[in-house]
DNA sequence: TATTATACATAGATACTCGATGTATAGATA
DNA sequence: TATCTATACATCGAGTATCTATGTATAATA
């Protein structure tokens, strides 16, 4: 593939830097985030997600800081996207594009099974 | 993933079972026809197909035959998908567009940095 | 009181893909 | 003639992404 392998393999880190573009957003909020915008499509779990933040914020795509407790709110960690994250974002968003419409281009005529 | 980790890692195999509704291919065409219907974004690798013929043979999706050699051309190994194969491939699919509709949902409103 | 939701995190297992390597033949080029 | 490239099969080890399981802790609900 001349396709990142990243992508072949999955969207996830893109998906989690998409959120993020629009809002600043903790852990837990990311996955119910992106549940909710892929009508329950994708349902990432804590062991995927994590490492993927934690890896983002090693590369410089993503900052964290951590929210003060109250009486009722435990501390949260939230992640801000970068300027590179950003533009990590936009190479993504137009890779997926590329291979989506390749995808595409494939299947085109396939022959239809009643399934 | 609610969605099969085989659609999240890699459409490889669709891709596959997609040129082999249409007509009965040996190997190297097969890498040849996915890189030509795809203007050359999918650049398949021996080492990735030939194991995934072999997986998708095993599994009942494809079966294969050899063509006799001539003084010109040397054998080939040619592949023919299955029923159970076209109703793999026509689930994959499905779920192919519905993955993909899922993406664009999530990366909706991406903020655009000048990449 | 027990379960569920929230909220962080790590570790081992699994699975897909890649790059490297191997064998063999035919045709093109130097 | 010798070497390189394309064709055509194949396997193996390495890398990487994701999942499941597990762990800790708190708050709300049944």
């Amino acid at each position: 593939m001349n396709i990142s392998k990243e992508l072949a393999k999955g969207s996830t880190a893109m998906l989690v830097l998409s959120v993020l573009s629009k809002e600043n957003l903790y852990g837990y909020q990311i996955i119910r985030t992106v549940a909710n915008l892929s009508d329950d499509v994708f349902q990432m779990n804590e062991g995927t997600l994590y490492p993927i933040l934690h890896s983002l914020e090693k590369n410089g795509m993503l900052e964290s800081y951590w929210s003060e407790a109250s009486e009722t709110v435990r501390r949260r960690k939230y992640y801000r996207i970068t300027e590179k994250g950003l533009k990590e974002l936009a190479r993504q968003n137009k890779e997926w594009k590329e291979y989506s419409t390749a995808v595409s281009k494939v299947l085109g005529g396939v022959a239809h099974a009643t399934a």
